[in-house]
This record gives structure tokens, sequence and C-alpha cells, in this order.
DNA sequence: GGGTATTTGTCCGTATGTATG
DNA sequence: TCATACATACGGACAAATACC
């Protein structure tokens, strides 16, 4: 007779317990094909449990295929021709772990992306995904519409009607996993009218990595406190242009409105098309909020991109796109037949997020929440650095740029001084396509409170501002 | 059998609803005095509730005297007087859900990738999900491995060691949000080096689609029932090619071990890639599984395609692919940057699932499940149509192929008189680089029960077979 | 070899613990 | 705190299959 043991310390339930011991012997053919089972009275009295208990097990493995009931008869194992071969176990696997638990500990970070913490409302989403799953839980098991749930569409339109000054119906709205995703649908879209895409410089790293993996050429444009150089844009002769205009990427310029018109103009004449991303807009800290550019011309040739990432969680991969009405019937025969990006299940639950209200509150506790890191790390670095460093880009998103005056490092030395004293910074010559011609650093504030950014602030300056170095570099 | 309706919107609990009809069917004596109400397993086993939500509702409608219980037997009505009679009104419930039937139009649908409508473990998925929440949220406001979780890898890794046969390690494993996403990053690991794919004729339009975008030149191979002609694979001097060898979309063809061999050479000898997607492998109801062609050639080459879209969710968007070692390190260089497909909260969510065993568990459920309606459609054709079809493909995935013998009707034409007759049906030939040669037609059993698939045959024999039309087309 | 006692699968109602809101 | 609902445990009743006399 075989021995079950179920008295071991497990929190798992009884059956369960049963039903894998007697997996187990079945695979292994210790219960091999034709055998019959012990009976549920006598395994039941046996192991001191409910017969139930046993019938429980049994019938899971019935259903699974494992067994079967001869009806006032016994139970049988099933001759599987099935998987069962037991190969020998995989190789050594904690040495992954080591590699990643071996980076650095830092004590400070400044990442320019990362939220703060705490802020993720685990428990209302909890509950909101607990709705989403109660509803109609038979729509998992079918495709959805790929270009995202018409609800969450709508409850997207109405924010960015009310907030953003976008203008669109929901169907020129399309549901992506993030910025790539989006750039990726827009580079497909473009490329039978389009070959060349302008991007700022400095700027984000991806939409020229993206779009050049669809043969696009890519040109830099340099970037000046008013936005993007037009003129150079002109004379690269791109007819697709990415941009930050509400807070350009890195340094936070806003593109003022008598420019913003000057692209419209240069759109219409050469029928080009702008990408607008407006990626962390709903982060501004005084002043108006700008209104998007999309709201100018909403007639067509704009495309506007935004995402949940800054506000919400950029774990969660969900982000949207407007598309103009000119480009939906290419989109739709391009795109009709695939899956969408992101899962029902997210969809849904975002959709409640919004329905509920939850998302507008969330926004506002955010806005407040970073605008105390943001003045408390402005506050440090007037105090720490003074005349010595300059701000780019306050007064919006989650990070700004420090200029650093008369500063004899290097930006990989800046970043090397600073680890020393296990704070971590991020390049920005990353962003620039021909390397960073000044010291610029960025910081971020999203992810330190008020107090840890006033010391992180102190770091860097014991860092880099060193008197003896500082003044005499050799 | 009395059929109770649990689930119209309303905020009242469960055992309430079931309180009411219970009462309103005993007062209308529809339940006569000294009838057995079904029991409590079986009520709630039918609506798809808990016991006690049913035991509650007797226990209700027991101490007010409406029924009484004999222990160990059952539940009876009992014989009122007639002071009971007075029920005017009864509520306008059913109204909501006809609404939403009216706009179904079709009653059978054969779609050929759709999941049993009840199969989706949403309350477990609730539960693990909101482990998945309760376990360090902060990780929510931060950007994640963007090749997937390392959990998660691990256990896909262990998964398709042992069911399987595919060898890799977990830093192999990339998590996609399916076919396209995976086929997206294979064509932009592939562009540097390759620039011609070769796709199965017949087989999926996906592949071939996505890699067009990617500027490859894509060459069509006709599939013999063995698998690929893989002469004609050399012709066409492709140095890429897309397969399904261990169940041929759409016809279901096995490639047998010689042939995998033989392309195995092939790539050895012209430096290829092979593509293989396992898409429906976890699912043969009779022969020996087909152990993935990966695991004959792990060094190298292959790069293996799997997917929880047929056994778990299509809208869940998780899936997965294997990397052959030499091609991660420009994976890295290209993606290191990006961020995951996929969301946080489902890679955890599901990594709990596989982790605590359910995913084996729901997968055996799913293959018994899916037989037993695979093998009620083969019983209706060959009852509806005996020799005047012939099937292709039986015996694994989510559908069938029907081929109509001497039939004079072309596939529009098929599937218009079956959409007369309300059966929806898709066709073949999309899956045809050129048309759809033969009457071959896809029959989906995923979606439909094994009572529903037989009444759909009927209604398919009733619109092609009629013997008038049939015998002599004009 | 046919009736009978026993075994067995399969149903039944019930009680308690726990998660959630 | 309380109501709701589900998961997990329990032992009793019955009819069909089986073993035994």
């Amino acid at each position: 007779m075989n021995l079950f043991i179920l008295d071991y310390p497990d929190r798992r339930p009884l059956h369960m317990k049963l039903y894998n011991q007697l997996k187990e012997q079945i695979l292994t053919e210790k219960l091999p094909p034709g055998a019959k089972l012990p009976s549920v009275r006598q395994l039941a009295a046996e192991l001191a449990v409910s017969r139930n208990t046993v019938d429980y097990a049994y019938a899971q493995l019935c259903t699974e295929g494992f067994i079967y009931s001869k009806s006032r008869s016994g139970y049988y194992v099933s001759s599987l021709e099935q998987e069962c071969k037991v190969r020998p176990s995989s190789p050594p696997v904690g040495l992954i772990r080591e590699r990643i638990n071996a980076q650095k500990n830092f004590e400070f970070d400044f990442h320019p992306a990362s939220l703060s913490p705490e802020s993720f409302p685990d428990k209302l989403w909890r509950k909101l995904t607990a709705e989403s799953l109660s509803e109609k839980s038979e729509q998992f098991t079918a495709y959805c519409d790929p270009q995202g749930e018409l609800d969450l569409r709508l409850q997207i339109q109405g924010y960015l009607e009310r907030f953003r000054g976008v203008s669109c119906s929901p169907e020129q709205i399309v549901i992506c996993s993030g910025l790539q995703d989006s750039l990726a649908v827009i580079a497909q879209l473009l490329q039978a009218e389009h070959a060349s895409l302008a991007v700022e410089n400095p700027g984000h790293w991806l939409p020229g990595t993206v779009f050049q993996r669809y043969a696009f050429t890519v040109h830099s444009v340099p970037v000046q406190p008013d936005g993007l150089d037009l003129d150079c844009l002109q004379q690269t002769a791109s007819t697709v242009v990415y941009i930050t205009p509400s807070h350009q990427f890195p340094f936070g310029y806003v593109m003022p409105v008598e420019k913003r018109l000057k692209l419209i103009q240069w759109m219409e004449h050469t029928g080009g098309v702008i990408i607008e991303d407006d990626y962390d807009s709903e982060l501004r800290y005084h002043g108006k909020p700008i209104p998007a550019l999309q709201g100018l011309y909403p007639e067509g040739g704009i495309i506007y991109v935004g995402t949940f990432a800054k506000v919400l969680s950029p774990a969660l991969r969900v982000s949207y796109m407007v598309l103009p009405d000119a480009l939906l019937p290419h989109y739709h025969q391009l795109f009709r037949q695939y899956a969408p990006a992101v899962s029902l299940l997210e969809q849904k639950t975002l959709y409640h997020f919004m329905m509920q209200g939850y998302w507008e509150r969330h926004l506002r506790t955010m806005r407040t929440r970073y605008k105390r890191k943001h003045d408390a790390l402005l506050q440090a670095v007037q105090h720490y650095f003074g005349s010595r460093a300059s701000i780019l880009g306050q007064g919006a998103g989650l990070h700004i740029v420090l200029k650093l005056i008369d500063c004899p490092f290097s930006e990989p030395e800046l970043i090397r001084r600073a680890e020393d004293q296990l704070v971590r910074l991020f390049p920005v010559s990353e962003t620039y396509s021909g390397g960073n011609p000044e010291a610029h650093i960025m910081l971020g504030f999203g992810r330190m409170n008020p107090e840890q950014l006033e010391k992180g602030v102190a770091r860097l300056a014991h860092a880099w501002l060193d008197d003896k170095e500082y003044c005499s570099p050799e």
C-alpha cells in the first residue's frame, strides 16, 4: 500500500496535498496505468480524513484524465501516453538572482521617471480588478477590440477634452502598451507615405530608435529655449516630426503659441505629420497648464500621444494615442486583425478607475505630492549649490536639469563621484545625438521624499564641490 | 428543471435574488406542494454560486415555512394555505438580457480560436491578483525588467522543460504580449543579418505581415501533409522560416521527426533561423504529444514561441519566446532600454498562478473539456456529413478543417449560406497566399458546448446538403 | 447459481474558517 | 462590527456493483 502523508505543515488544503501526491505517483508510475486506487472509504479511514476530501482529490484527477472511475467498482489509473517523461531537473538557478542582487545599493536615487514608491493605489486597484473580473468573465475567453475597449476610450476622450484641450472622438483613440508601442504603430502607419523623421536634440532616444527599425531616416534637430529650431527642421526635409511641446524632454522648455502655430503652418505646407508626446503634461506645479498642440489644429496631421506611466504607474504599461481622422482608414486596414497590446483586465480596471472618478482624484493628489518634492529639491539645490548651478525645466514633470557653472568634471566623472557617495544619477548625454556638450545632470525627484532629496543634494554638493578640487582642478 | 437567473445587474445579494425567484415559483405553483427542490450542490453548480448561497436561500424559505427539509434527503415545498396567493407584481428582470441577446445575431459560432466561455478562472485570478498587489506594491511605481519578471520566466522555463521538451535557461526567455509582439521583436533582432522570411502556405497571415513591415521579403512555401516542402524552401533562398511543426495552422499536419531533422540540417547548412510557433501544442487529445522542435537542437538557431492565449485567455495578452543563446547579446543591445510589453501586475499574477500549480491543473482540465467538445464535433460531422466531407487536423487544438467532397459552392457561398442559418464561420482562404483552391472550412469547437456543436453541424448540413440544390446546382 | 452481505461510488445536508467590503 | 460569499472540512444515506455463501 502506498503511503500518503497529509499532515505535514503546509497551508494548502488536504485534498490538494492528496491530489499532488497521487499525481506524483501516477506520473512516476509508482501507480502504473490500470492500477486500482484504494477506495474512497479505505483511503479516508487510513488518512483519517473525510471521505469527501478523498472524493475531491479523485474527482480532480478524474477531470484531468489521470484516473477514471468505474461506478460502484473503483477508481483506476488511466493509461496516459502523456508527457510524463521525468526529465533531469533544471540547471542551477540561483546564479541569475545573484547577478541582479549584485547591483549597487544606492541610498539616494534620482531616477528621472520613477514615481513616489507608496503612491500606487494598490488596495483600490485590487477592488477595481475584482469588479472587472466579476462582470462578464466570458470576455476573457475571446479576442477583444484591437483598438482598446470602447468604454475606456470614452473615458480617455472625456479626460483629454476637459483637461488637455485635446479634441477628438473615441474612435480616434488607440490604447497602447507604452510609448514604444505607440511609436511602432505610428511608424507602420506612416511608412507608406513618409520616410524620414525629425527628432529633438537633445531629446528622448526612443523615437529615433523605433523609426530607424522601420527604415526611416532620422534627423536630429536642435532645441532652443522656445522649442525646436524650425529652420533646421525645414532644412532636413523631414515630413514627420516628434516633439514634446508642453515640457520638452529633458530640458523642460515650453513651446510658445507663436512657434506652435508656425509648426502647424510647416505641417500644412509640407503635408507633414506632427507626433506630439504629452508624456507628463498632467504634472505642472505653477502657472497654467499648457493645452496640447493638438487642440490648436484638431483637423488632422497631429498624432497625440499620452501615458498613464507618469502619474499612475509605469509598470502597468498603459498609454494611448489620438490619431487624426484621415489616418483611421489606413489604421484599420493595417491593424484590424491584430490583437490589442494591453490586457483586457487592465483596460477594464482602468476604465473603472476613471469612470468612478478615482483618476482625477489621484491626479490631484499626485500633483500636490510632487509639487512638495519639487519645491524641496529646488530649495536644496539653491541652498547647497547657490550660484554654482542653474536649474532648467523646473515647475513641471518628475525631474529638473542641473547645469553646473564652471564645472571641471565631465559627465561620467560627475556620475562616478556621485556613485561613490551612493547617489544614483542618470546621464543627460544619452538624450543627445552627439554627446553632452555641457555639464548637465538630470535630477528626478519622484522617488525620494523631501528629506531624502535634501540629503541627496547635500551628498552631491559634497561629491562635486569639495572646495580644494573644485577651485583648483589640476 | 426550473431556470433561475442570478446575474442580472442588481445590488441585492445573490441569495436574496434566489430566494425571491424560488418564492415566486412556489407561490405560482410552478413548484407545487411536495415537490423536491434541487439539491444544494446541484443548484449551486448550475448557477455557478457557492453552496452556502443556495443554503441561505433555502434556510430563509424554511424558516418562513415555504419549504421544509428532510434531513439527509432534500428540501420539499410545503403545502401552503390559501392566504399567500396575493402576488400581483413580477419584476421586469429579463428585459436587459434580451437587449444583449438581440444584438448577437449568430446562434452558433465556430470561431477557431475562441475558448470555452466559462473557462476563465476569474475568482482564482482575483485572489491571485490580490496577492500580487499586496506584496511590494512599490514595484508598480518604477520601470521593471524589459525581458519580463525573472520569477515568471523561471516558471515558464520549468513548464517548457517538463511538458514541451524545450531546453533553455530563464535568461533565454522573453515575456511578450502576444504573437505579433514576439514577431516584431524577432524581426528587429534578425533584420541586421537576414532579409527574407519563408512562411507556410496555407498558414497564419500574421508573420508575413509583421516581417514585411520590417522590410523583409516574404516567400510562401507550400505545405504538404508532412509539413513544409523543404525543396521549395531551399529554392526561395530564405534564411528565416516560420513554422508550426506540432500542429500546422490551419490544417493540423504534424511534421514527422525525419523532416524535422532535415529542417535542422537545412538550418545548419544555410546558417538560417527557424521560428517555431508552438501555439496550441498543449491541446492534444489522443496519440503522443509531439515534443517541440527546439528540443531536438537546443544549441541554437531555433526561436521557440508559445502563448497563454489558447488555454488560459486570449484577452490577457501574455506570451513568451525562447531565444537562442547566440542572439542574447544582440537582444540586450537592442532592447535593454525598452520597457516590457506586459503589465507587471499581470506577470506577477501569472507567476502565482503557475507557482501554485494552478496552471498545470487548468491545462489538464481544459484538455479534457476540449476533448469532449472535439469528440462531439467529430461525431456530429460524421453523422450529418458522412462521406460528403473529410476532416483534417483532428485530435488537437481548438479547431478542425472540413473538406467538402464534390461541393458545388465556393467558400464565400458556403459562408453566406451558413450565415443565413445564423451560423458563423471563418474563411480558410485568408490563410492562403493565393486563394482557397478547395472547399475547406474551419470549424472551431472551443466556444460551444457539445450539444450546441451537434446542432450547429446540423444547421450546416441543412445549409449545404439540401439535396435538390446539392445534386443539381444550376 | 441465486440470494445476501458487503463494498463502493455518489449523492446529500451541515458546520466552520476566512476574505472582503 | 456585521453581512456576504466562498473554500474547506465533516459524516450520513442510498443504490449499484461485487463478493460470498
